[in-house]
DNA sequence: ACCCAGGAAATTC
DNA sequence: GAATTTCATGGG
């Protein structure tokens, strides 16, 4: 079973899915990308203008729709954002095919407070290991609704994991957690996870609160500062007027954009963001 | 050995 | 309060 988007515009998916907002697409020999996303599994891959999920389900098709946020028309956005600085204008030319996903809000919590003074290759390694470790077991096209462990490897079937609860991270020990090796974020994933389980925060609360506050909100959690929380709000609650800022946009913003507000990028400014980092990344001369 | 990695907390000045 | 150090881990 597959699923089929037609008409497709604005979507690459090997920059959209390994541009630093997202760490569980694995990239296979042909092209095309692997990945898990609220509990289904399918393998992605594009034919002409038609975005392909093998394995997906027809009854997920919404779901899908709003996780590559195909309701957005990225042409007219590009566009909009293109006329505020020529850089930007660039920067969108390098890679028209980067859309900001719909994640899971938890999960882009979780992953961004593992992000924190470490690299995109090693923070994968960790998620990969966090999910195989204590996420619940699924299988290709089907969500394996047992609770145990004995769904798993029986058939000889490849087993994939679902990104882990609040519920099932919050009643763990730093001791617990050794095995992914995060090192001192191990504390902080608990503690999101015991504040987002005991409903002292709640995620989706956030999509429909004033930026500032849903920002605060998440900064309650130790190992939540600024950034963190951008990238929260951007990639999980989809608030595409979040702009985070790393080492990365820091210095592009002041290299590239001479010190200019960020917020002169508009309801959009997320999304210029996504390509001002890739652009960056991909070009370090730029800042020699 | 040293430095850096999509930072933030803890400590010091 | 602002500046600096520390925090695990892995790769270059």
């Amino acid at each position: 079973m597959s699923i089929v988007f037609e008409n497709v515009k604005d979507l690459d998916l090997k920059e959209t899915l390994d541009c630093g907002q997202c760490f569980r697409w694995k990239e296979r020999e042909d092209g095309s990308f692997f990945g898990v996303v609220r509990g289904r599994a399918a393998r992605a891959y594009m034919d002409g203008d038609s975005l392909i999920l093998d394995g997906a389900e027809e009854a997920d098709r919404e779901m899908w729709f709003d996780y590559f946020d195909l309701g957005l028309d990225y042409g007219a956005v590009r566009e909009l954002l293109s006329r505020v600085h020529p850089v930007m204008a660039e920067a969108a030319r390098f890679a028209p095919g980067i859309r900001i996903l719909r994640q899971e809000p938890f999960e882009a919590l979780i992953s961004f407070i593992i992000s924190q003074n470490n690299n995109i290759k090693r923070i994968s390694g960790i998620v990969e290991r966090l999910c195989e470790g204590f996420g619940e077991p699924i299988r290709m096209g089907e969500a394996c609704s047992s609770r145990t462990e004995d769904c798993a490897d029986i058939s000889g079937e490849d087993v994939y994991y679902r990104f882990p609860t609040a519920e099932r991270l919050s009643a763990l020990t730093p001791d617990d957690l050794a095995p992914i090796r995060a090192g001192f974020r191990h504390r902080y994933i608990i503690d999101g996870a015991q504040k987002v389980c005991g409903s002292e925060i709640d995620l989706e609360a956030l999509r429909d609160m004033p930026y500032d506050d849903a920002k605060r909100e998440l900064m309650k959690i130790t190992g939540v500062g600024v950034k963190v929380a951008d990238c929260t709000l951007l990639y999980g609650l989809h608030r595409l007027d979040g702009f985070p800022l790393d080492v990365w946009m820091k210095r592009a913003m002041a290299v590239l954009f001479d010190g200019m507000d960020p917020s002169e990028f508009g309801e959009y400014a997320g999304i210029a963001q996504q390509y001002i980092f890739h652009y960056s990344r991909m070009n370090p001369g730029l800042f020699e």
